[in-house]
DNA sequence: CACACTGTTCACATTATATTGAATTTTCCC
DNA sequence: GGGAAAATTCAATATAATGTGAACAGTGTG
């Protein structure tokens, strides 16, 4: 009988392939995020079929815990859908491709916590300072005080709107 | 004539001046800016007065070529202003209190040039496709490039409008 | 034109971040 | 339960970003 290993054959990745993962590493360093999830993006969202962890090990040539730790934040942003197959223990992943979706994880993982603690911080300030009115700069510092809050407010406000402006 | 020397007293920071500092940091941070950046911004917004890149560098506790630097990344953005004072030859400093000014130059600065680019890779990219009619996946990766380019597009298409929502 | 003052540059040091891979934990199949 | 496959964790390492400060360049002043 024919030996079939397709499934494991080692994929090499076509120069088109190199290209458009290189593209989406181009867009994770424009967000500030480790290339390798550009990468892990890039190789689920040129693949027709769902991948393990270790295809994505063999077929970028990264590290199980790149890929473990990589597929762990794309998950919690929202960027990849795990799947299980019957008679195969192992989790399969394939590129989330709603856009929308994947803007609105990424605002929530990676600006919200941001704005939460800023309003925290400007919170506990605004306290402090109303119960020293007569401290030096009063007047001035409160001024500003109001500014960056009317700031902070404005930022929290239209961050929701963000995702929305995404076509469906 | 009286030696007049009351400009280079050494202004220590106040706690809530530190606080206030410390919030533009964290911002600086969530934008993936260095510290540096938020720590000016921070000292200039506020100080009444227009501050020289040596008041910054005394009352920050940073390096002239950090200050330096700083600064230069601030006025690319748009984030600080500059002025001349008759009778002094250095440079005076003060905050943009615009908001939508500088989120206007942050996004040119720091994420046109990375639309672009990926724009100019997406072109080359899609003609070389279209040359190669004949390989293997080439249906498939037709349907995941045109995706692409439509999210391309269309972030594209909304990043000027970005700004324009904070107010005036 | 020499000097003092201002700001810039850049090689190096420091710090922060990402990646690796071996050890560990979890899962589930027998 | 024993054991192997799968995935996670985390200390060590590699890489990248940021900050420093001495040397340098420019500019106005006496």
């Amino acid at each position: 009988m024919p030996s079939r290993v397709e499934e494991t054959s080692v994929q090499k990745l076509g120069p088109f392939e190199e290209e458009i993962i290189g593209i989406f590493v181009q867009i994770a360093q424009m967000l500030s995020l480790p290339r390798s999830l550009g990468e892990i993006y890039g190789m689920l969202f040129l693949s027709k079929e769902s991948l393990t962890l270790d295809d994505l090990v063999q077929r970028l040539q990264i590290s199980k815990g790149s890929a473990s730790q990589g597929l762990r934040q794309l998950k919690t942003i929202g960027a990849v859908r795990t799947h299980y197959k019957t008679g195969d223990r192992r989790e399969h992943f394939t590129a989330e491709m709603e856009l929308r979706k994947i803007a609105a994880g990424f605002l929530k993982e990676h600006v919200e916590p941001h704005i939460q603690n800023t309003q925290l911080r400007l919170d506990a300030l605004s306290v402090e300072l109303n119960n020293s009115p007569t401290m030096p700069a009063f007047e001035f510092l409160r001024d500003r005080m109001d500014r960056l809050e009317g700031w902070h407010r404005h930022g929290r406000d239209i961050l929701p709107l963000m995702s929305t402006f995404l076509k469906p």
